[in-house]
DNA sequence: AGCACGCCGACT
DNA sequence: GTCGGCGTGCTC
C-alpha cells in the first residue's frame, strides 16, 4: 500500500506528490485527505494525503510514513479537489491552498498541538455503598462534596474546594472527568419571527423552487427591502430538507448584527467563522462544522471553505464586496469558489446586493444569472431624499466643510432629537492633486482613471498605462494656484463640529477609534441607544446597520472615490453612497442625504440621487465597453518586483516581450508602468497590465514565467488573475 | 524550505 | 593544519 503525499513547504519545485509506504499498523486507519508527518531528505515534514494505491512503479527506494497527525481531520473528497481548483485558477502552490482551507489552529505548521478545551466535572468514583461508610465515619468539607455528589450526580470542579477534591480523588473516592467545551455558545431561539411580504415571499418562492438546481441567482434588493429575511427562510427551508448552509457576510462589522439574528432563528445550529475570533473559537466553531454539529456556517471570505457536506444553498451577502476577494496569496475569488461548491453539489447559489457589481450584473442580463429584484423597502419605508450640494458656490460663501443647506438640516436634526451620519470618504488620501479652488482632478487621457502624484519627481502618472506629465503651478481648469493634496482626517471633521456644534454629543468611528476588539460594536450599540446626535466616519459607517432615529445623512466629500486611479471608481462610489445613504429613514420618519460634491454634474452622483441604478448600469456598460474594461475584458495584473530599481525595470520589460511573443493578437498588454505603491519596504515594483477576451495561450504563458521566475530570488513575480 | 556536501579563506 | 563562510543540489 502506497501513499502520494503533498508536503508543508510552499516551493514551487516541492509542488508534487511523494509517494510513501504505508506501514501495517497505519494500513486500516489510514485515509486520502489525512495530514501526515513523512521522513522528508533528513527530517520529518508534515504532508497531506492526496491518493492511495495498492502497487507502485517507479525507482524510487520509498520511505514509510511516521503517523498520522490528526485522526478527525480529513480533507473530504470535495475539498481535496476544491484545492487543485484553487492551485489551477489561481497559480498557487496546492500545499498553499490547502493551507488557506484550514483554520490556523490545524495549519499544517501549528505547533500547539491541543485547542480542545475542557471543563473539568468532579463524580463518584466508588458504589454508594463506600461513599456511605466514608461519610458515616468523617466529617468537614470533603462529606459535604460526598454528599452533594449523591444527589446531584456532577458537579462542576470550580464550585468545590479544591484542596479537598484532590485528597478525594487521591483515595479514589472521585474522579475528575474532562468533557469537551466549545468556546462560543449560541443563544436561545427566539419566538419573535417577522414574516415575508409579498414581494420578498415571490423571491423566496422563485429560489425555493430550485432548491435542487445549480441556478445562480442575482438577488437586487434596495437597502432596507429586507434580503436578511429571505437568507433566513431559504437556510430554514435548506436545513429542513436535511442539508446544510453557508452565509457570507463582508466583514466583522456586519456579522455582529446577522449572528445575533441567525442564533435568534436557529440557536445552536450556527457556527461563525470570521477573523475577529481567537484561533480557539476559530478552532471550535471548524470542530462544530467536522462533528456536523451544525448545519449552518456563517462567516467571512474564508469561510467558503467550511467542511460542511451535504450543502443546500450558499449565498454571498453585499455581493459587490471587495472582502470576498483576498489580496494575499492565493489571490481568490470566494464568489468563484462558491460557484464551484454550489456545482459539487448541485444547489443554487445566491448573491444578494443593493448595488451589484457590474460584473454580476452583466452576467444577469446575459442571463448566466437569474435576476431578482426587491423593488421597495420592507415595512413601508421610503426611500430617503437625495441632494447635491455643489461645494464649488459653498466656497464661494466660504463654508469650506459643511454647506449651508447641510448645517441647516443638521441644526433641524438637534432640535427634533433624531440622529445625523456624517460620511467622509478617505480612500485614496494624499495620492491625488485637486484643485481647492474648483475641485478639477488630473486624469489619464488614455485610461481615465486619475494620475498619481509621485512628490519626488513632481511627475503625475497613470498606473495603468504609465502615462506620465509634470505638474502645473497653476489649475488648467480654472487658472488659480489651488492644485494641492486633497484630504482631511476624520479626527479634523470631528473639531470642527464639535465647534460648530457644541451641544451635540459626537462619536467618531474609523481605523483608530476601532483597534479594540468589540469598539466597533460598542460604538453602533451606543449610537443605536441615542448616547450620540452625530456619528462621524469613514466606509465603515456604510453597512447594513439599522438605526430608527437616523433621519440625516452627510457625505462630506462625494469626490473623494470618483478620483481613485481605479477602472472601477464609479461603481465603488455608487456603492458605497447607495449604501450609506441607505442609513437614513429606517424607522418611521423621511430620511434625507446631502451629497457635497465638486461635480454636481457627475453622471454617477446624478444617478444616485434618483436611487436609479439601471441607467447608472447603463452607462458605466458604455465606459467599460469603449475602454475595454471589465465585463467585456478580462484583466491581469503582473507584479515585478526586484530590491535593484534596474533590475526590476529590466525584468518587467523582458517579461512585456515575452507576453507580446507568445499571446493571442487580441489581447492587450499595458505597461510596465510603476505601481501605485511604487517602492515597498525597498522593493522597487512595477505593473504590467493584460486585457483579454479569449486566449487560449495565456495560461500556459503565464505559468511558463512562474516557472522561469522561481528560481530567481532576486526578482519576484506575482501574477493577480483576478484582480480587482 | 532546509539540510548535506563541497570548496576556499582566517584562526586556535 | 582545522573551523566555518555560503554556493549547489536534492528531497519520495
Amino acid at each position: 500500500m502506497y501513499a502520494y503525499c503533498i508536503i508543508e513547504y510552499p516551493v514551487k519545485t516541492l509542488d508534487k506528490a511523494f509517494t510513501y509506504k504505508v506501514p501495517e499498523h497505519l494500513k486500516n486507519t489510514l485515509k486520502i485527505g489525512m495530514k501526515v508527518l513523512v521522513p522528508f531528505n533528513q527530517r520529518l515534514v508534515h504532508g497531506i494525503v492526496l491518493n492511495i494505491t495498492n502497487s507502485y512503479e517507479g525507482n524510487y527506494e520509498l520511505k514509510e510514513i511516521c503517523r498520522i497527525e490528526d485522526e478527525f481531520l480529513i480533507l473530504n473528497e470535495e475539498l481535496l479537489e476544491l484545492g487543485k481548483y484553487l492551485k489551477e485558477t489561481t497559480l498557487c502552490n496546492l500545499i498553499t491552498a490547502y493551507q488557506t482551507m484550514l483554520p490556523s489552529a490545524l495549519k499544517i505548521k501549528d505547533q500547539k498541538s491541543n485547542y480542545n478545551k475542557y471543563l473539568k466535572y468532579v463524580t463518584l468514583n466508588k458504589p454508594e455503598k463506600e461513599i456511605y461508610e466514608y461519610i458515616d465515619t468523617h466529617r468537614g468539607k470533603k462529606v459535604l462534596i460526598l454528599e452533594r455528589l449523591l444527589t446531584e450526580f456532577k458537579i462542576n470542579k470550580k464550585e468545590l474546594d479544591s484542596a479537598s477534591t484532590r485528597e478525594l480523588e487521591k483515595l479514589g473516592l472521585i474522579k475528575i472527568i474532562n468533557e469537551k467545551q466549545y468556546r462560543i455558545k449560541a443563544k436561545e431561539i427566539k419566538e419573535d419571527k417577522k414574516i415575508l411580504n409579498s414581494e420578498q415571499l415571490h423571491v423566496f418562492n422563485s429560489i425555493k423552487d430550485s432548491l435542487n438546481q445549480n441556478i445562480t441567482f442575482l438577488l437586487y434588493g434596495v437597502t432596507g427591502s429586507g434580503k436578511t429575511l429571505v437568507y433566513i427562510n431559504l437556510i430554514k427551508e435548506v436545513v429542513n430538507n436535511g442539508k446544510t448552509a453557508i452565509l457570507l457576510v463582508p466583514e466583522i462589522s456586519l456579522t455582529s448584527q446577522i449572528i445575533n439574528i441567525f442564533y435568534s432563528y436557529f440557536g445552536s445550529d450556527v457556527a461563525i467563522l470570521h477573523s475577529g475570533l481567537s484561533k480557539g473559537e476559530k478552532y471550535d466553531e471548524y470542530l462544530k462544522i467536522l462533528n456536523k454539529d451544525v448545519h449552518i456556517v456563517i462567516g467571512t471570505r474564508s469561510a467558503i471553505f467550511a467542511p460542511l457536506e451535504n450543502i443546500g444553498i450558499i449565498i454571498i451577502d453585499e455581493e459587490h464586496s471587495e472582502t470576498y476577494k483576498q489580496e494575499n496569496n492565493p489571490k481568490y475569488q470566494a464568489a468563484a469558489v462558491a460557484s464551484k461548491r454550489c456545482s459539487y453539489h448541485n444547489c443554487p447559489l445566491v448573491l444578494g446586493s443593493a448595488t451589484p457589481s457590474l460584473d454580476t450584473m452583466a452576467r444577469a442580463s446575459k442571463g448566466l444569472y437569474t435576476l431578482l429584484t426587491l423593488k421597495n423597502r420592507a415595512n413601508n419605508e421610503k426611500m430617503p431624499e437625495c441632494k447635491i450640494v455643489d461645494m464649488t458656490e459653498e466656497i464661494a460663501k466660504r463654508n469650506f466643510i459643511i454647506s449651508e443647506e447641510l448645517d441647516n438640516r443638521i441644526k433641524n436634526c438637534l432640535i427634533n432629537e433624531e440622529q445625523v451620519i456624517l460620511l467622509l470618504n478617505r480612500r485614496g488620501f494624499s495620492t491625488i492633486i485637486t484643485c481647492s479652488n474648483c475641485g478639477f482632478t488630473y486624469k489619464c487621457p488614455y485610461c481615465e482613471v486619475s494620475l498619481i502624484y509621485h512628490k519626488s519627481s513632481n511627475h503625475l502618472r497613470c498606473h495603468y498605462c504609465g502615462y506620465t506629465k509634470i505638474k502645473d503651478d497653476i489649475c488648467p481648469s480654472c487658472k488659480e494656484k489651488g492644485l494641492n493634496y486633497m484630504g482631511m482626517g476624520t479626527e479634523k471633521l470631528e473639531d470642527i463640529i464639535k465647534e460648530k456644534y457644541p451641544q451635540a454629543k459626537i462619536v467618531r468611528m474609523d481605523a483608530d477609534t476601532t483597534t479594540n476588539k468589540g469598539m466597533h460594536e460598542k460604538i453602533i450599540e451606543d449610537f443605536q441607544n441615542k448616547k450620540y446626535n452625530i456619528l462621524i466616519g469613514t466606509q465603515m459607517v456604510s453597512k447594513g446597520l439599522n438605526f430608527p432615529d437616523c433621519t440625516l445623512v452627510g457625505i462630506i466629500n462625494a469626490d473623494m472615490t470618483l478620483n481613485i486611479p481605479d477602472y472601477r471608481s464609479n461603481e465603488k462610489t455608487f456603492a458605497l453612497l447607495s449604501q450609506t445613504a441607505g442609513r437614513a429613514g429606517r424607522g418611521s420618519k423621511k430620511g434625507t442625504v446631502i451629497i457635497q460634491t465638486f461635480n454636481p454634474d457627475n453622471e454617477t452622483l446624478k444617478c444616485l440621487i434618483n436611487h436609479d441604478y439601471d441607467t447608472f448600469y447603463k452607462k458605466e456598460m458604455q465606459i467599460r465597453k469603449r475602454l475595454k474594461y471589465p465585463p467585456y475584458y478580462f484583466l491581469i495584473d503582473l507584479k515585478i518586483g526586484s530590491k535593484e530599481y534596474e533590475k526590476a525595470s529590466l525584468n518587467a520589460n523582458k517579461i512585456k516581450n515575452y507576453l507580446e511573443n507568445n499571446l493571442d493578437k487580441s489581447s492587450i498588454i499595458l505597461g510596465p508602468s510603476t505601481a501605485l505603491n511604487f517602492k515597498i519596504k525597498n522593493i522597487y515594483y512595477f505593473n504590467i497590465t493584460i486585457k483579454y477576451r479569449f486566449d487560449n495561450k495565456l495560461k500556459n504563458t503565464l505559468k511558463e514565467l512562474e516557472e522561469i521566475y522561481a528560481p530567481n530570488k532576486d526578482i519576484l513575480l506575482e501574477i493577480d488573475l483576478n484582480p480587482l
